[in-house]
RNA sequence: GGACGAUUAGCUCAGUUGGCUAGAGCAUCUCGUUUACACCGAGAGGGUCGUAGGUUCGAGUCCUACAUCGUCCA
């Protein structure tokens, strides 16, 4: 299936969808219900059915997929659900600004109308965001995509709700909830989001019943006083210690309200005085139930104030708030204004000031549910890491209040509850009745509200395997491993789905809980529409190609720092997947379908090192997936094939390759270089899954796909290939070679002049090295010769460098600049000197060398003598050189 | 007001249980088209690791305080 032959340089443009096909066409997603193998699972975060992808999707979704790529090449059976969510709200106004166009409103569809054209919607153009990750190169087992609205979900969905209401964990109350006057539903605490507001704090008099004086109360919500059933003071305030008066008179209506006391009220803020107004504001509510307060509201679900508002009756809060002051002001009644920094709560949805108001609604009591998913994390039942997340979630579980989760919105779960409205009897059951069982009648009264959408998603990682039924699916892969995703949700769903799992499963919905980072601009502000520094990932894509987006979001995920995404540094790893390319394209020039048969007795120091060097980055790969640590695992495996590989190790092969050292030589290369490429592939594809299976289907050493092919990492390989002496040994020359390439380019010599070059080491074990890779030192050094010589047929006009033992004396022979050489050598001399003045100083702690551990002392030992060795060398080297001169 | 996080090279960031001569990428400077790659190669410069104390033989790493920035909660 692959191309002939390679481009010049990568192009993504077809072949990423021309894979993402292949791989579907071969199943290669599928989970399998039953299986021996290891099972690994993860269900996704299922995006807004509305949703479009952002860089947040796509840096979850890119962690997980590099997940389950990894686990199905250590032979896991993987399941990856995946899905999407209703979003109630969300879904609902995306619908009704569509009829909004069409000048039509929900209420002339009527209920089941308006439902019906939501599925209309959602068939239309709900779920783009499913094909946006394919994009991406998710590999979801996408036949098993699942809907919160799906049959099987909601019926998942109705038993959650009548179990819990028959474990009396759901009641129906009155309290003060958040209302959102424009999406016109109540909303739960968490779905408020404050934002610090420049606003005024009026102060306002209520005169005592003889109109003289009275109290002066402040406020930055002046339109609410018509909901005030009472002052309440402190009565420990002296301000108000001869207070006779236990009344006031309630401005711009005609009523009296009682002066309460009682000790919640702040004597520092404002005048000490407090209006209570139980019907719209939360602390009021209590204060009021507490002192058996009327709850007057005074401000309706459109945000238009009420009959209670006397003549304002109809006219919007924030204008009511502007007339009531004028009113105040002309009446004497407001004493001053005083700027003020408070939070306001917002519709997370619309942006709408909420309104905290007094209503009818349905909870859940978490309190004994909250207890068993905290205990599950302190008893490391779910792991949560970062751990720092840890204490953020025991924080929230262990202040939790009741969830409100009914909706006054249609699109959802409608609540399972009916009311008969003969004899008032509540029913709640899985299957609609059709009579009431105390009377018999036929009327009833369903419930109108729906269920807040994260509801349903609580029960994500249990109803997506088809729970209520005990199915082979949920036996294989739940507990789940993993659930990825961002802090911000959290609360919303995380600690949600840990209460379900726990209640309904007896077990935990997940072992752990990775929370990655927020993708920001490259200022490190969070992205966003308004302030357009918005970067579409599907630009990101078709510009860059999937591969290098991947990479670039992995190379950043750091634990517990924000990714900081902008296209330049998508850029900068594009160029890393065009050398992976060029890098093939050369191997390819090579390898034949023969070289497979790698001869691991007969191998030379350059292809022990880079199998050593090979065998360390697959294992330093798997430890970075294994612990949520991708960015380490980018970095190990881009240093390794761009540094090590590339730069070093195809250098080295060269000669070699091109049989200048004959057939046996040749193969050998080949058959490493086949075998070294091979395991790239196969450690970079969790991470770049189209450009390596790509290579990898045109390799001619390779069968099959590289997305099923097994993760180059095992024991037995590893501890047979990995070899630090050779690498001792091999970084021995490459500092021998830097040493000739640096004078090389101090003393400007152009890399076509080919230079002679004399060694002289007393080291046994280095002259055995330098023998052996002469032909690799010559090549990469550009020399003309390259032989040793003894201490007293040192070349005299030659510039000197000094690799641990060995010198180099490089021939300048009447081009020698020695101002330039001495000015070389008395810097390399002062960088020596100091490192061997601070090791000296170690040595001669006593301190040091009683308390430090052995090992390192030794160390430092060595390190010592290593230092003084090159020191004295240098010294003589630049001796001789001044005495030329 | 409470909690958490950040502060390391011009920029973006790594830096395990303290053993460091503090690393990488980008950017900068010099040289160079040698048949995988100029989306490249070779070489170089650049940091008192936010500030002040403390613990320790030894601190970028641990402790305390402060400063600046950011996030969440109230």
């Amino acid at each position: 299936m692959g191309s002939e032959s390679l481009d010049k340089g990568y192009d993504p443009l077809n072949i990423e969808d021309k894979w993402y096909q292949y791989w579907l066409d071969n199943g290669a997603f599928k989970a399998k219900d039953k299986s021996d193998k290891k099972s690994f699972s993860i269900v996704i975060p299922p995006p807004n059915v509305t949703g479009v992808l952002h860089m947040g999707h796509a840096l979850n979704n890119v962690i997980q997929d590099i997940m389950c790529r990894y686990r199905r090449m250590t032979g896991c059976n993987v399941l990856w659900m995946p899905g999407t969510d209703h979003a109630g709200i969300a879904t609902q106004n995306v619908v009704e600004r569509n009829l909004a166009k069409k000048g039509r409103t929900r209420d002339q569809l009527g209920r089941e109308g308006f439902i019906e054209e939501v599925w209309k919607w959602r068939e239309k153009s709900g779920g783009e965001i499913i094909n946006q990750l394919k994009k991406l190169g998710a590999s979801c087992d996408w036949d098993r995509e699942r809907f919160t609205m799906d049959e099987g979900l909601s019926d998942a969905v109705r038993k959650v709700f009548v179990r819990l209401y028959k474990d009396g964990l759901i009641y129906e109350g009155q309290y003060i909830i958040n209302w959102c006057p424009r999406c016109r539903t109540a909303l739960a605490d968490l779905e408020v989001e404050h934002e610090e507001k420049e606003a005024y704090l009026y102060y306002i008099r209520y005169p005592f019943e003889n109109k003289k004086q009275g109290l002066t109360v402040a406020t930055t919500r002046p339109e609410t006083l018509f909901g005030d059933t009472a002052v309440a003071i402190n009565p420990d305030d002296e301000r108000f210690k001869d207070l006779k008066e236990t009344c006031v008179m309630l401005p711009l209506t005609n009523r009296i309200i009682p002066i309460i006391k009682d000790h919640y009220v702040d004597t520092q803020f404002g005048t000490g005085a407090l209006k209570v107004t139980p019907a719209h504001d939360p602390n009021d509510f209590h204060l009021g139930e507490k002192h058996g307060l009327e709850k007057l509201k005074v401000i309706g679900d459109d945000g238009k104030m009420l009959i209670g508002a006397g003549p304002y009756e109809g006219m919007d809060r924030f204008e009511c708030r502007k007339k009531a002051l004028e009113e105040l002001k002309e009446q004497g009644l407001l004493v001053k204004k005083e700027p003020l920094n408070h939070s306001v709560g917002h519709c997370y949805r619309c942006r709408t000031v909420v309104e905290p108001s007094i209503s009818k609604q349905w909870f859940v009591k978490v309190g004994p549910l909250a207890k068993k998913a905290s205990e599950a994390v302190r008893k490391g039942r779910t792991k949560i890491i970062p751990d720092t997340w840890t204490k953020t979630y025991f924080e929230w579980m262990d202040n939790i209040r009741d969830w409100c989760i009914s909706r006054q919105i249609w699109w959802g779960h409608r609540i399972p509850v009916w009311k008969c409205p003969d004899c008032n009897q509540v029913i709640v059951e899985e299957k609609d009745p059709d009579d009431c069982p105390s009377c018999g009648c036929k009327k009833l009264v369903q419930e109108t509200d729906v269920l807040d959408t994260w509801f349903s998603s609580a029960l994500w990682p249990f109803s997506t395997m088809g729970w209520p039924e005990n199915t082979d699916l949920l036996k294989t892969f739940y507990p789940t491993n993993v659930l990825v995703t961002g802090f911000d949700i959290l609360f919303f769903w995380v600690a949600r789905m840990m209460m379900m799992g726990i209640h309904f499963m007896d077990e935990v919905p997940f072992n752990d809980v990775y929370i990655h980072a927020l993708v920001r601009d490259e200022d490190g502000k969070k992205m966003s529409k308004s302030k357009g520094n918005v970067i579409n990932p599907l630009k990101v894509i078709d510009e860059y190609g999937a591969d290098a987006f991947r990479f670039t979001l992995a190379a950043f995920a750091a634990q517990g720092r924000d990714v900081k995404m902008s296209e330049s540094r998508v850029e900068g790893y594009r160029h890393f997947v065009n050398k992976l390319w060029n890098a093939s394209r050369f191997a390819l020039m090579h390898i034949t379908a023969k070289d497979t048969r790698l001869d691991e007795k007969k191998l030379s120091l350059t292809e022990k090192w880079i199998l050593s060097r090979s065998a360390q980055t697959a294992l330093a790969v798997k430890d970075g997936i294994e612990n949520y640590k991708f960015n380490e695992a980018a970095s190990a495996v881009y240093q390794f094939v761009w540094h090590e590989f590339c730069d070093w190790y195809l250098e080295m092969a060269k000669p070699a390759l091109y049989e200048k050292e004959g057939a046996k030589k040749r193969d050998s290369a080949r058959s490493v270089l086949a075998r070294v490429l091979e395991d790239i592939l196969l450690m970079l594809h969790p991470f770049m899954p189209f450009v390596t299976e790509e290579i990898f289907q045109i390799l001619p050493t390779t069968e099959g796909m590289v997305m099923a092919a097994s993760f180059p990492y095992n024991k037995d390989t590893y501890d047979r290939l990995r070899n630090p002496a050779v690498e001792t040994d091999m970084e021995f020359v490459f500092g021998l070679i830097s040493g000739i390439r640096n004078i090389r380019s101090e003393m400007n010599i152009q890399p076509s002049m080919k230079i002679k070059v004399l060694a002289h080491t007393e080291n046994e074990k280095e002259k055995i090295i330098i023998a052996e890779n002469k032909s690799i030192i010559v090549n990469l050094a550009g020399l003309e010769s390259f032989f040793f010589c003894e201490a007293d047929k040192i070349p005299t006009s030659s510039a000197t460098s000094v690799t641990q033992n060995t010198t180099c004396f490089v021939s300048l022979e009447g081009v020698i600049d020695f101002d330039k050489e001495i000015a070389r050598l008395e810097k390399e001399l002062e960088k020596n000197t100091k490192e061997l003045v601070g090791v000296q100083k170690r040595l001669h702690n006593e301190s040091f060398l009683e308390k430090a551990p052995e090992d390192v002392i030794q160390k430092v030992k060595d390190l010592h003598a290593q230092l003084e060795e090159v020191n004295v060398k240098l010294k003589a080297n630049l001796k001789r050189i001044q005495e030329m001169k």
